[in-house]
DNA sequence: ATATTGGTATGACAAATGTCATCCGCACGA
DNA sequence: TCGTGCGGATGACATTTGTCATACCAATAT
């Protein structure tokens, strides 16, 4: 039996990814968390051999369990199983130890076949993803300039980010200046969407 | 045999939920849908008792489908399983002829519990999506305002609005302006997501 | 018959935003 | 040790955005 925990916040989906894999004989699902911050924890009571982790949870993204996960039992693969393909956290997967990255755009028989394969110690990974992950090059985007753009796009002008990230108005002026260009953006807005778009958020 | 026609995107997800709904003894799954706008054409062909939709959809929202299948098939229950909660889509949804209300943060067995309600003719709303409703109130936005913060959603300058809706930038402004003013927001950006978040794009 | 409301438009003005040049200090690789 | 890049800052400037007053027309509501 393939033992494996499922971390996913929302709690039909859950249930029925649950549901979807107790259909095969070889699979069973030994823990099921909906918090990225319970991932590790869940893990060392239930000593899974497959972590299937979706990306958007509360607590700790899926990328950030994955990363502590593989720090704390590196003898448990991961899987991350999400709803978008961005290129960027494809490359923070596997930079963190993840061997597979499925999209839940992927016809249902592949998760099973994806746990068979990783637990024989393939890599699983969408093909078109890992290309586009290839040909879209680094992130452009220094930390900071990151963190400006992600607080800007949550709404908040140019006094608010730079009170949440303490630094003066002209630097983040500055810094979101750059950041527009470097994304071809033609104002924040447009700049925040393209670099979420991409998983550089 | 209830008969159920499942419309959900991510193939997975509907794999998932239809793998659930499969173990139950009186439900049955006639039909899937990947896309908004092939609800109702596999709905006649399929004739089902139920037909529970997704919101995010390609091709026409899960709220459109619904409009349109209670009008071709008035017969069919509706269920709208979402991710979000929005209250303004409930509005729409009850406006539509939809007969139940789900989240996918539920429980997973509420699923085919619901399913057996709307079937005995009862109508299933979360209490706590119910009384967001009620007390947020209407939709405080006209319609063109409506389209306005739409298109600056997408991070488009008010001359590109202007070009997309064909008006003049003063009138953009205005319309801006006081959505932004309704929402009781800072910008444009933050209207954008306020209105989002309660459904009211 | 007469307000009121929504859609559209202008013009003027203030505030926020985006751009640019320039500067400092620090860490890190060559 | 010297350059380079990043984090951080300032000041000036042009452009964009947000606000407001005002106006006209069409469709409703009263």
């Amino acid at each position: 039996m393939i033992r494996v925990l499922l971390a996913e916040d929302q709690a039909m989906v859950r249930g029925a990814l649950g549901a979807l894999l107790s259909l095969e004989d070889d699979i069973e699902i030994v823990a099921e968390v909906a918090r990225g911050d319970a991932v590790v924890a869940a893990a060392q009571a239930a000593q899974p051999d497959v972590a299937l982790l979706d990306i958007e949870m509360p607590g700790a993204s899926g990328l950030d369990a994955a990363a502590e996960l593989h720090a704390h039992l590196p003898a448990c693969r991961i899987i991350i199983l999400t709803t978008f393909g961005r290129p960027g956290y494809l490359r923070r997967a596997m930079a963190s130890g993840v061997v597979g990255f499925l999209v839940k755009d992927a016809p249902a028989t592949q998760l099973a076949a994806a746990i068979r394969r990783v637990t024989a110690g393939e890599r699983v990974v969408d093909p078109a993803l890992a290309m586009a992950a290839l040909s879209e090059g680094e992130n452009p985007l220094t930390d900071r300039e990151r963190d400006v753009l992600a607080v800007a796009a949550r709404g908040a002008s140019i006094a608010e980010i730079a009170e949440t990230l303490v630094l003066s108005e002209g630097t983040v002026r500055n810094y979101l200046s750059v950041a527009i260009q470097k994304l071809g953006a033609q104002n924040r807005i447009e700049a925040a969407r393209i670099a979420e778009q991409k998983g550089w958020l």
